[in-house]
RNA sequence: GCACCCGUAGCUCAGCUGGAUAGAGCGCUGCCCUCCGAAGGCAGAGGCCAAAGGUUCGAAUCCUUUCGGGUGCACCA
C-alpha cells in the first residue's frame, strides 16, 4: 500500500474529471503530475504539483486548475481539505484515519509491507565484487559487495528477478603471477630458500596453499622447469583463492547465485562468437590508435590492431580487443561475458566496479548497447574508496607489502551487521570513512546503533506490555499527537521510499531513511517524559496502550523490513 | 591534453532524477530522568548550495563556461 501512489491516482482521475467537465482542455499528459510529502509538514500532508505542470500546456493559471482540483478532491472521503498555497502547490490534508489504515496495511503484511511490482518481474543481473582470485578480499571489495548485495535486495523487494552474479577474473596474466608466488611457497614448504621479487605475491596467505600442493603432488615440481607445473599450479591456486573468497563473502552474509569464470570462455569460440556478432555490425575493424597524450608514452609504438568500434556508442576512443601478438585483451572475454549475460535474456545488467575503473564504463555501455541492439541497459555503480581510521588517524594500506586490510579484518572487529550498515551510509559514488572505534561506539553517532537501538526500544516496550498484561497484537490506532503523526507519516512514506530507491539503484536511501524514522521513534518514546499521556504504556488505560503499541509495532516492521534489505539483522536487546 | 565522479553549516554528509522558508549528525549554547531503556529527547546559533551565465511559472538539482579536489587514460586485468 503506497499512500502517495493511491492518492495519485485520486488526483488523475480528479484531472480526468476536469478534462471530461471541459474545465481542463483534451490530451494533456499528466506524466510529470507528483504527489509527494510536503517540505514542511505545516503545509499539510501531501502536496501536488499539478496546478503548475499543466498550467502551460492547458493555457491557464495555476491557481485557477488548483481551485477546481481542489473542489473535486475534497469529495474524497480521505481528504479532509486542500488548500492552494505558493505558486500553486495543492496541500492536502488527510483524515486521520487514513494513517491508521497505512499503520494496520504495515502490520498485516509485515515485513512484505513496501514490497512492490515496480521491476514487473523483469531479470536483472547484480555483478558484483568480481575480484581477481589472487587473494583474499580487502576493505575496496568489501564495499562492493555490500553495496552490490544491498541493491540486489532492493530490487527483489521491487519485483525484479535478482540474479546475483561474479565474474572470476581468472584468465588473465595474474592468475599465471598468482601461480609462481604459490610455487615458490611450495618450495618453501620443502624447506628451500626462495625470494619475493617484483611481479609476486608476497602475502602469507599463500603459505597454506603451498603446503596444500606439497601434500597433493609431492616433490613432483621441485626443481622442475614452469612449462611442467604452470597450468596445474594455476588451477589449484584459483581454486584455493576462490575457496578463500567465498569464505570471505560468507562472514558478510553474501551469497552469491552464480560464479562466472573468465577462463571457461577460452577455447569455447564464445569469445569469438561475441566479436563476430560486433564483426557483423560492422562495429569490428582493423586499425590504429592515435598515440595518447598527457601521460609518459616513452615506449609508445603504432600498431595496428583490431578495434571496437565504441565510439559509435559514445565512447571517447574506439578500444582494441587483441593484443599484438594476437591474444584477446581483457575488454574481448569481458565482452563476451556480456553477451553471454544478454542471451541469458536478462533485461537489466548492473555492474558494481571499484572507482578505479571509471574509465572502463563508457566501452563497457557501448558493448552492451550493441550486442543487445540497445534493448538491454546496462548500469555501472562505481564504488569510491574507503578510507580506513583507528582512533582518527588513518590507516596505511600497502598492497607490495602485502599488508592490506582485509574484509575479514574489518568484519573480526565490528562483526557483519555494522560492517554492512556503515558500508551504506554513504551514496556509492561518494568516498566513505570507516573509522573502527566509531563503528562500535554506542552512540548517537553511530547510525547501526542508533537504529537498532530504536528496534530494540519498540522490543522492550512489547516485553515490558506483556508483563503488564496489556495486548500486544492490537491492530487499532490511536493517532493523535503531531509526534504520533509524524511517525506514522513516516511509515507511510516507506513504500515510495523503496521505489524511488530501486530506481535510482541507491540502496542508501534505505539508510538514511532507517534513521530517520529511528529518530521519529525516539522523539516520540521522549515525549512521554514531558507528556504521560503519550507513553506506550499506561496502567490506567490498557486499551489505549494497546492501541498506542500498535503503532510502535508498526514502525517496527518497517524498521526490521529495511535492515532486511540492507542485510542487518535487527537486535531484540542492546548489550 | 581528454573523460568520468565530486564541490551544500566550522567538520562529516543527505537532499525525492526541477518544487514552497535548503536538512541531519558531530561540535558550540541552554534545557529534560520520582517517568515505558537519558545508550535518548527538546530548543537555539550557524548557509551567496564553489563562481558566472543560460533554460522556465520555479534551479542545490538540467545546459554552458571557469575555478578547485579525486580517479582513469595503447597492446594490464
Amino acid at each position: 500500500m503506497n499512500l502517495f501512489a493511491e492518492i495519485r491516482v485520486l488526483v488523475i482521475s480528479a484531472l480526468d474529471d476536469l478534462v471530461a467537465k471541459g474545465t481542463l482542455p483534451e490530451g494533456l499528459n499528466f506524466a510529470n503530475v507528483a504527489v509527494e510529502p510536503p517540505r514542511d509538514p505545516l503545509h499539510g500532508d501531501m502536496a501536488t504539483n499539478a496546478a503548475m505542470v499543466l498550467a502551460k500546456p492547458a493555457k491557464m493559471k495555476p491557481r485557477d486548475i488548483a481551485d477546481a482540483l481542489a473542489g473535486l478532491l475534497t469529495q474524497d472521503a480521505r481528504v479532509t481539505s486542500a488548500e492552494v498555497a505558493g505558486p500553486g502547490f495543492l496541500n492536502l490534508r488527510l483524515d486521520p484515519s487514513v494513517w491508521a489504515q497505512v499503520a494496520a496495511a504495515a502490520l498485516a503484511q509485515g515485513s512484505n509491507f513496501g514490497r512492490s511490482d515496480v521491476g514487473q518481474g523483469r531479470k536483472v543481473n547484480v555483478e558484483y565484487v568480481s575480484a581477481n582470485p589472487t587473494g583474499p578480499l580487502h576493505v575496496g571489495h568489501t564495499r562492493g559487495a555490500v553495496f552490490g548485495d544491498a541493491l540486489a535486495s532492493l530490487l527483489d523487494f521491487s519485483g525484479f528477478e535478482v540474479t546475483r552474479e561474479y565474474y572470476i577474473n581468472d584468465g588473465g596474466a595474474q592468475v599465471d603471477v598468482l601461480a609462481r608466488s604459490v610455487y615458490l611457497r611450495y618450495l618453501e614448504a620443502h624447506g628451500k630458500e626462495v625470494a619475493f621479487e617484483d611481479g609476486t605475491y608476497p602475502g602469507e596467505y599463500l603459505i597454506d596453499v603451498g603446503q596444500a600442493l606439497k601434500a597433493k603432488v609431492g616433490d613432483a615440481y621441485v626443481d622442475q622447469p614452469e612449462e611442467v607445473w604452470l597450468a596445474e599450479v594455476r588451477e589449484f591456486s584459483t581454486d584455493a583463492m576462490m575457496v578463500l573468497i567465498r569464505e570471505d563473502l560468507a562472514m558478510l552474509g553474501v551469497e552469491m547465485d552464480h560464479f562466472y569464470s573468465e577462463k571457461s570462455l577460452y577455447g569455447t569460440g564464445r569469445i569469438e562468437e561475441a566479436i563476430d556478432n560486433l564483426r557483423d555490425k560492422d562495429l569490428i575493424y582493423w586499425g590504429t590508435l592515435p598515440k595518447p597524450k598527457g601521460k609518459l608514452t616513452d615506449d609508445w609504438v603504432p600498431r595496428d590492431q583490431w578495434l571496437f568500434r565504441s565510439t559509435a556508442y559514445g565512447d571517447d576512443e574506439d578500444r582494441p580487443v587483441q593484443k599484438s601478438d594476437g591474444s584477446w585483451a581483457y575488454f574481448a572475454p569481458d565482452i563476451a561475458y556480456h553477451y553471454d549475460k544478454v542471451q541469458r535474456g536478462f533485461d537489466q545488467l548492473i555492474d558494481v566496479f571499484g572507482a578505479d575503473h571509471g574509465g572502463y564504463v563508457k566501452r563497457m555501455k557501448a558493448a552492451v548497447a550493441a550486442l543487445s541492439d540497445e534493448k538491454v541497459s546496462l548500469d555501472i555503480k562505481l564504488c569510491q574508496l574507503v578510507k580506513l581510521f583507528k582512533n582518527g588517524e588513518p590507516f596505511k594500506m600497502s598492497k607490495r607489502a602485502g599488508t592490506f586490510i582485509t574484509l575479514r579484518d574489518v568484519v573480526d572487529q565490528v562483526g557483519p551487521d555494522v560492517t554492512r550498515f556503515v558500508m551504506l551510509t554513504r551514496k556509492n559514488d561518494a568516498p566513505l570513512d570507516f573509522d573502527f572505534d566509531k563503528a562500535v561506539e554506542q552512540s548517537k553517532e553511530n547510525p547501526v546503533f542508533y537504529v537498532q537501538y530504536a528496534h530494540a526500544r519498540v522490543c522492550s516496550v512489547l516485553r515490558k506490555a506483556a508483563e503488564m498484561g496489556i495486548a500486544t497484537d492490537s491492530d487499532t490506532f490511536q493517532i493523535e499527537d503531531t509526534a504520533e503523526l509524524a511517525l506514522a507519516g513516516k511509515i507511510a512514506e516507506w513504500p515510495r521510499l523503496v521505489e524511488i530507491a530501486a530506481r535510482t539503484n541507491e540502496p542508501h536511501r534505505i539508510a538514511f531513511y532507517l534513521n530517520e524514522i529511528a529518530a521519529d521513534l525516539h522523539s516520540l518514546y521522549n515525549r512521554g517524559n514531558d507528556h504521560p499521556q503519550l507513553r506506550f504504556l499506561q496502567e490506567s488505560d490498557k486499551i489505549t496502550s494497546a492501541r498506542k503499541i500498535a503503532l510502535a509495532r508498526a514502525a517496527q516492521v518497517v524498521i526490521s523490513a529495511g535492515l532486511g534489505i540492507l542485510g542487518v539483522t535487527p537486535v531484540e536487546e542492546m548489550r
